[in-house]
DNA sequence: AATGAATGAGAATTCATTCAT
DNA sequence: AATGAATGAATTCTCATTCAT
């Protein structure tokens, strides 16, 4: 079944295309004709891909999250220390949401969307359980460091990793808009160390 | 002599209720025509009171932001600890961005507009001068309890400032998505302890 | 009865002001919006001047011819020659549509409003009367000039007088093409040159 | 393989539709579904064809022209004489302008737009080619009839072949006003005749 | 008499989607 | 499988006109 692979390949090229778009303009300004002409096929083959636009969307949110965690997981494997990962987790990720502007406009958007009204969607779900996983595994690196009494044992490990989620989050967002303003490889490096130093 | 109307009085009223549909639907989904038949008045009237689209986005920013900062220096104001200051900026900053998760979408929503392809819009000018001003009065409140020994001297004002307004807007934005699987006063208040003990 | 007086006389100085405005977008494509505030007065106080828009078309009409009857007729009088003033009604008529471009322009577009489909509009009525009163004109002095033997007595007057006519519209239209790269003097003259040896 | 379809002729086809449309109310009061509708088509494939209302006027504008060099280039072939050709010119010219008095009628909307405020378009521009083009080969044909001998040497070959064109165009105009008060082949001929006589 | 607030009809244009080839 | 021609619903915005004050 070699067709399907290529179906999946071409929708990986797909998504990636419309996401430099969807970054620019956002999803809803996007046009199909955009996108398909700047992949260099013709607009009724979309269809071929993609059930409609919103399935391009979810295959979409999977190439963000897939690409995000492959660069992350990159920065950090070999590193043993579970202080030493969640730092990186946080200088790395905030430094990410940096670099790669482009994949955290889309993945606002992607959030917007998926709060707004009732949303059942393929994506919005998807985006939650990225988050969930992500969350998990950040806890389960501070139960680590908890254990080897790097961190005081009283601690809520879950909120720690919420907190540290949120803040990569927060800090790439304001970053995007201070741009030089803000010198986000100093701030995320002060902040761990005030939090090691208050959760210690 | 005509109708006397208080044109600055309608523009905010029709940019609340846009802001309802903006939560529900975002900007871009939100035609005219639902807005104006939602307020109660004709298609063409909308043009009475506003340029075009784009110029009730930028009054529903501004109306955005005054509610946000009424809201909270009302939970604010009589509190003269420094240290209380801050806590209660975070603490009700996100309890706020929970109770008022319509202002957090269409914030989200504008924020991605902001930072989607080069944008010298209004509305992007207002947020970025309202989160200028919120991170500076912030840097002052840290100034003072540096001065009152509650913080320690060499720590930088500036990048806490960042700090805690990125961990308001990341907690607020994780909140929405997470629903009932976050308490966010919790967190909140665990995280204040720590980045307190962190700070001293 | 002043107040019938002060009507027409604001009658007058609207449709001046609309002629400009006509003169550089055509008629369709100026909005009363636009004429009542060059004029300064309210948008709703021109219905109570004119019943709609074409009732302003229909002053601007007689606006439009007055002005150039009235120039005209101001640089023939006093001439008794009638071939001087055929000369001059062709020259004079030539320079004034170009020194009165703007009076063209409306001209041509009430001139194709009146021949574009049935059209029994007063503008179109006031344009025909002018045209055959300013023809009957023409071919009097024509006459004139014939009874003085200085044109060929077989020569048909109407026709003449409608050449001559047709002639000075072709060539100011011409003019308000060619701008610059056309001596409408010049042109004129030549051509008056060439009738008059022809007429003899 | 999608439908093949010759997008030129189908602009063509659309234009000399909206060409119609346009003599029976105007450029601007013609509307895109009027067009559409009554081509046959669905009101968004219009868009197919053409980037816009004005790019319909330049295709109009081309139709028109080739429309009118056509059917008076085949009034013209096979005469040699230039002095014959310059009466078929005139007289053949004047007789089209009432034949294809729907040309006309555009024609006169497409020179008040050309005319009307600074006017860069491409349709100003074809119809400013056309008239240089036009009024050139006309003073090639006096040329020829002055190396005959037929018309006076010192004769301004421009401002006979202007003032030919300018005829022509005001003639027509006239016609279309005065319809059945002139007639146009007496008129045109008794005109060369004293032209002629004039020129010599 | 004067005015501007209000309006709905209608205009140009865009676009996701379908479908014949 | 691939494509672009075709479409109508929907969108933003304009405007002549009415009307309450």
């Amino acid at each position: 079944m070699p067709k399907i692979v290529d179906k999946q390949a071409k929708r990986k090229e797909i998504a990636k295309t419309a996401m430099n778009l969807f970054a620019q303009k956002g999803f809803d300004s996007t046009s199909i004709r955009e996108i398909t002409s700047c992949v260099g096929m013709g607009k009724g083959s979309f269809y071929d891909y993609f059930k409609d636009k919103e399935d391009l969307l979810n295959e979409t949110v999977h190439v963000l999250f897939s690409e995000w965690s492959t660069v992350l997981a990159l920065k950090i494997k070999d590193v043993e220390d579970p202080l030493m990962q969640l730092q990186l987790l946080l200088q790395e990720g905030a430094k990410l949401g940096d670099e790669l502007e482009q994949l955290m406009i889309v993945y606002i958007d992607i959030w917007r969307r998926s709060v707004s009204q009732k949303d059942n969607s393929e994506y919005s779900k998807t985006l939650q359980n990225f988050l969930m996983d992500y969350k998990k595994a950040i806890a389960t690196i501070v139960d680590a460091a908890k254990a080897q009494g790097k961190i005081r044992k009283n601690a809520d490990s879950s909120a720690i990793a919420t907190t540290l989620l949120a803040l990569v989050d927060g800090l790439c967002l304001h970053r995007m808009i201070l741009k030089d303003k803000m010198d986000i490889n100093s701030v995320s490096s002060d902040i761990f160390t005030i939090l090691l130093n208050g959760m210690k």
